[in-house]
DNA sequence: CTGAAAGCGCTTACAG
DNA sequence: CTGAAAGCGCTTACAG
């Protein structure tokens, strides 16, 4: 900056004005600045200029997910950067594996980085200490679940509602008997979508079978495993609902290696690149990723520009995308009452 | 670390000292300052610190990928974030679309925030701008496709003799008109995988026949009507070869559409989620993105370790995945001569 | 081994 | 509107 100054001939300062466009700057000054830094191809210093501004700002932004790579995330990460774009923001993003230690460590890492906030999937773990970076001006949302023991911004899915939409959608195709597959209940995702599951049953007044529940199911094996033996029970249940990718797949190999795939209905809990393609082609419960990570990445840059309010809760809807599974093709009998 | 200092009872540049660990400060001292600083939850600024170091070095990474969201790109992501964890390195990342305006633009981004290093898979452009970066003291690695008008390091899949070894297993299998259904040669991967084609079926002594390569298709649609098309010649190939997920798909489509799916063979480039889910299973030749985004990483690195040896091209192998598709349940005999 | 001081590249009151 | 000067939080010769 100093050698721009020296080629435009004017002093350190007037060249601060015109490249962070603060302060009235005579336009022919502003000129010869600008000619001056094209000329020496002159890159302004993020790091310095953050150093010393009165707000600190720094336009990046730091992104905590399970995995960067598991395709749900990765969308997530898409849609904050769509936003961060408009603002000239750029995003850092790190994978926790679910391990709080290490959403600590990230969390450290970018914040000795001096990112203007930070969005989190939160792990397992505690929270808490987040609000020490909030306090020393850090932003924070929340995406996917809520954290603990801190309170914060937070962008969810509507879990309940999109399963209770998949149970009321099979209770419309004749079914009575509606098994739940799930993961792990300490997962907050997998508590609210059996937690839909009870709800709606209860609203379509039919009784919660605990021989069609299953939960804890972390690998599809275990998945395929759990369907069997749903399926093995005195009165099988004629449907399926899965509350999770894997589930889901395992519960379509169960079905296929029992040759039950167009005999059982099955409603799983997000989309599945393909599942339009198998046989039958597979209804889901659909998050929309990309606008969860939009959701976001807004509220964050509302609490960067100062606003200072209450913690905001913002569910998005799911959508059933109705494909064959939850329509076998032979005709049924209503199944005896349990 | 003013702060630090007065609690601690000594100068700023022995605390400098002890968290930078450069210089040999007494343990006594040292003590003193880890106990101030956990008092004080104090955090050093990498951004002050970098400022001011003799490497000027901050521990970051940048990467431009296409789209962060695509699932062979968050895979590589995933390998670069591995080794630069090793590192303490954080990596920060971005989409260019393939647009070469905004490869640029992030590429500004990223340098104006000090990263140490650059990894990209560069767009259709042009990428001898780096060589600014590269004076600049950014180190860059390559990823997916090699930079144009500019030398640097890069990992790159071996596309042609993937395809070569696939041509080699549908020959095997009995197969002498195998189709080729590629993306826009503009296409470095494209590019290659037609190229790897060609060369299979001349060494194989297979002519090549114009009418079973169709390129330019860069979308599910027009592969499946590439697939109608190069199935409705006079005398239509046995196999389909594919070089892209999208054309995967709409080849899949195809064959369904016509009934076809058992009788004429089909290798895709790139592995499907669920390919094996489907009827018939997908043979795949699968690339391992993980490892071309270790491998990318690593040689930025040893550039930002200081190498400064000619550029290195790393081909990593392809994997062959021999399922259902290549294998069609009936008997069939040889087709007649071209 | 330790400290005082200069300075990295910038922004921002403070004068003029 | 413009410039000289102080200072953001740190590191590093330079003395001692």
């Amino acid at each position: 900056m100093k050698d721009v100054a020296g080629v435009a001939g004017v002093s350190l300062a007037t060249v601060s004005r015109v490249l962070s466009e603060s302060g009235e700057v005579r336009p022919e000054l502003a000129a010869k600045v600008h000619t001056a830094v094209e000329l020496l191809g002159y890159r302004r210093s993020v790091m310095a200029s953050s150093l010393r501004r009165a707000d600190r700002l720094t336009g990046s932004l730091g992104v905590v997910f399970e995995d960067v790579a598991n395709p749900f995330f990765s969308s997530v990460h898409r849609g904050i950067e769509e936003v961060a774009r408009e603002r000239g923001g750029l995003v850092l993003a790190g994978s926790s594996d679910d391990d709080p230690v290490r959403e600590r460590e990230l969390a450290d890492a970018f914040a000795a980085r001096a990112v203007d906030g930070l969005i989190m999937v939160p792990s397992a773990g505690d929270q808490a200490y987040l609000s020490r970076e909030r306090e020393m001006g850090v932003a924070l949302a929340f995406v996917d679940r809520p954290p603990r023991f801190l309170e914060g911004d937070v962008v969810l899915s509507d879990n309940a509602g999109g399963i209770g939409e998949a149970v009321a959608h099979l209770h419309a195709a004749g079914h009575r008997r509606i098994a739940f597959l799930g993961d792990r209940l300490r997962i907050y995702t997998a508590a609210e979508r059996l937690r839909g599951h009870r709800e709606a049953l209860r609203e379509l007044g039919l009784a919660e079978e605990p021989a069609l529940v299953r939960t804890g199911l972390a690998s599809t094996e275990a998945a395929e495993t759990a369907v069997r033996e749903v399926l093995d029970v005195p009165v099988p249940p004629t449907a399926l609902l899965t509350s999770q990718n894997l589930v889901t797949i395992g519960a379509i190999r169960a079905l296929r290696g029992l040759g039950l795939q167009h005999a059982v209905a099955l409603v799983g809990f997000d989309d599945l690149a393909l599942g339009d393609m198998l046989d039958p082609s597979v209804t889901v419960i659909a998050q929309d990723p990309t606008e969860i990570g939009r959701t976001a990445a807004r509220l964050l840059f509302e609490r960067i520009d100062g606003y200072a309010g209450p913690a905001r809760t913002i569910t998005l809807p799911t959508e059933l995308r109705v494909r064959g599974s939850s329509h076998p093709g032979p005709a049924r009998e209503a199944p005896p009452p349990a």
